[in-house]
DNA sequence: TACCAGACTTGATTCAGGTCAAGGTGATGG
DNA sequence: CCATCACCTTGACCTGAATCAAGTCTGGTA
């Protein structure tokens, strides 16, 4: 199943009849309040798992960042699977609460955070994407998505993302190429910002 | 197993080897910053799970509210049951994936929502642990944590905290009898507001 | 009954980040 | 090679919530 160009495929609060796991490109979670405020919950990419839960509405929208690629495994299947290969069940718990200790990490950021140290947590979270992620040499990162899907992911405007990388290039924590790549070139440093440690 | 009086019993980050069951009381999980910043990510009561993850130290830190009861599972003995019961590994993944459900509305409202909805949305939360929860009569809530725990839950100060709560009762939107015995008067108007509908 | 300590409320002031308003930039197509 | 459009950056100003600073309330104790 191919998702074009920002096409939508999960709609939020529509019944869930579907579990998904992205086999390619990247897809971008989120929810919307009444009045269009959006919050970005999580980007997924290949080999993560969607609408784990088991219940009867999608807490969430999805929609492809770029184009994405998805297997789409309906509900009854998937309980036939689990049922065949009881082992599937434990990785798909080990797969929730992995999401789950990531979801409180983000929390934090979104509760407790100054701007400043959202933007370098989020660059930061980008590096352990990467195959080895080695903090003590500058790292190239690509940012796939446009600046306000990393607002609505950190709960900020994109003024204040696009103000705030300006200020880690002048302090020459990175330099950005290109508007989607980045090079940190003092990654503990951004780390340590990151920790609210300046 | 029972924890008294505020006393921690997960410390974040440490070694995961238990999995808990809340059997009496409420207890409150949180991350802490360096600098001593605090995010609760959520309050357990009777009935809750904690420390799903299956991972190898606890994400968060966990501390009674009051005094609590607990069953401690350790991980080993877990597995032992699991094997036993598969269809124990799956009601652990429907507990997680609420629990990820719940998470990205409070993403959303660490994110996206003002300080008004934020206190709006926690009381209707509120309103919902109840038995039958009646969003159309007065509801009387009883809030067992002090405010400093509301405000690091909410992202918000203890002062800011009271100054909307005041502002609510000004309104006429509820009615403070004490410090932990609130009124809801007009629940509707205040789901409203958690909305962001105002 | 009066005292005390801890938790809460209220007020004045500050400031981080939002909002509003111009520009700039770079990829696409004519 | 230039026009266009979408996206990004920058600047000026504003505001919601934080911070700082007094009070006030409550329940426990002597």
């Amino acid at each position: 199943m191919t998702v074009s160009d920002g096409r939508s495929f999960i709609e939020e609060g529509a019944p869930a009849h579907d579990f998904f796991v992205v086999t390619g490109g990247r897809v971008k979670l989120f929810t919307l309040l009444p009045d269009g405020r959006r919050q970005i919950t999580g980007f997924a990419e290949g080999g993560d798992f969607l609408g784990l839960a088991a219940s009867t509405s999608y807490a969430f929208g999805a929609e492809a960042l770029g184009s994405a690629t998805l297997c789409r495994f309906p509900h009854a299947g998937m309980q036939r699977l689990t049922e065949r290969f009881p082992s599937l069940e434990h990785r798909l718990r080990e797969e929730a609460s992995r999401e789950l200790a990531l979801m409180q990490a983000r929390m934090t950021l979104l509760g407790r955070k100054t701007a400043r140290e959202r933007v370098a947590t989020f660059l930061i979270e980008r590096c352990t994407h990467l195959d080895r992620p080695d903090l003590s040499h500058p790292i190239e990162l690509d940012l796939p998505m446009p600046r306000t899907d990393i607002a609505d992911y950190l709960g900020l405007t994109i003024e204040t993302v696009s103000r705030i990388l300006s200020a880690f290039k002048k302090e020459k924590l990175i330099s950005i190429r290109s508007i989607t790549h980045i090079t940190l070139l003092m990654p503990e440093r951004i780390s340590t910002i990151a920790e609210g440690m300046e």
